[in-house]
DNA sequence: ACCTGAACACCGTTCAAGT
DNA sequence: ACCTGAACACCGTTCAAGT
């Protein structure tokens, strides 16, 4: 975890043609490969977002032909699991001094910071599944935690992977509300208007909540309960 | 809620015209409605999942030219907001007579049951925002069950949202294990390959869980860590 | 070995024109 | 009012051919 030279994952070596594994002098240098790939790949989501990476742009942004990166990548769903396996790359390792139930939430917190980092982060990391290092090293992980708190390996395994799920959904949540017309300061009015258009006494109550674009809390809240109800089954 | 008789929701209200409000009699019927599209739409996703989900596959089942649907549907998005609202509709009302817990959990497996339904009825959920009214019923009753129980305004909103992120996310999960390449029986061997060429002691002890297929335990247990949180708040 | 050029089989969306 | 026909501006992917 927290590893800054990328790895590309298991998706990627099932690449076409192993690019280049012992690179000898010989032949005039790629213009392409699978680390700098990612890497533009990544800008150009930050820049126009998912909807707006295509291998042709991604092609032009490094000066080469569209069919040019297929020699690095099988298919433009393996590019997008390896730029997932590097966005868990960025997840921070937690403490290892603090009480499990820290470390957890520190890990899910920092998977849904490593998400955010990137424009539609959670819409790659949710359509792709990596086997790669950081994603394999990321359960390791948290399940570790779980199982060092004395957690049998089942409830270990299935508690991670609640919390993962929720992170995940939390965060699509939040990258769709904040940016384009997916739900965002233009939404908050829609929904305000179809809600008072209706009669929906709860929802109207807890409309200043719902429409709150402070995700943190939110994201927190939901962390405790899951904690929470944890910490009553140990 | 339980709502078969199709009902549009507010995106679809945006198309460009409004499609025959008050029916007269004079002119040729029209081979097109909302209503049939969504189920035809419904009925292809079932048939061949999302990505095969076209506005030309849909025009040509339908027996139309693709053009012939944007006077129902302004864009490809809004219809897939009204298969989500639709797929909302089938959302069972929880039974009212029964603890604030267990109506929320019903809630919750009803959604998940609804999303379940359709092949990729998860990621067309999460992909769209409908404002429509089963979509706000469905937020109403939620929240209008913990408001019952007791809760504040502010904590009943967040409730249902963490509990539908994560009915969200780990639909998206079983669906993705289940069907195409996406990780199913096929994945459960890569994921095994890889676990065991590298070295992640607590990945292996929770392989067994991980890799299992059976998902209504791992979601019902993610759940109640959810509702224990909740438990301990009140 | 690495990339180009060009093609194949598609997309979502628009809009004049027909009926 | 409702739909066709045809176009516009794209897609992901493949693959012979060049260097």
């Amino acid at each position: 975890m927290s590893n800054p030279s990328t790895q590309a994952g298991s998706a990627a070596s099932r690449s076409p043609a192993s690019p280049a594994p012992g690179r000898t002098g010989r032949g005039r240098p790629p213009r392409l490969d699978q680390a700098r790939t990612i890497e533009t790949a990544l800008a150009l989501l930050d820049d126009s977002g998912l909807d707006a990476l295509t291998m042709r742009r991604l092609a032009e942004t490094m000066g080469v032909q569209a069919g040019a990166l297929y020699r690095y990548f099988a298919t433009k769903d393996d590019l997008l699991t390896a730029m997932a396996e590097r966005m868990v790359g960025e997840v921070a390792a937690p403490d290892g001094a603090a009480e499990w139930s820290e470390r957890l939430s520190g890990l899910a917190g920092s998977l849904r910071q490593a998400l955010l980092a990137h424009r539609d982060g959670a819409r790659v990391f949710a359509g792709t599944h990596s086997t790669g290092p950081n994603t394999l090293g990321f359960a390791d992980t948290g399940i570790g935690i779980l199982r060092d708190a004395g957690f049998a390996d089942e409830e270990a395994a299935r508690a991670l992977m609640a919390v993962t799920n929720y992170t995940v959904g939390h965060t699509l949540e939040e990258q769709a509300a904040l940016c384009p017309g997916g739900g965002g300061p233009a939404d908050a009015g829609v929904l305000r208007d179809a809600v008072t258009a209706g009669t929906y006494p709860h929802l109207t109550a807890a409309l200043p909540a719902l429409t709150s674009l402070d995700f943190t809390p939110h994201f927190e809240f939901g962390l405790g309960l899951l904690l929470g109800g944890l910490r009553a089954l140990s």
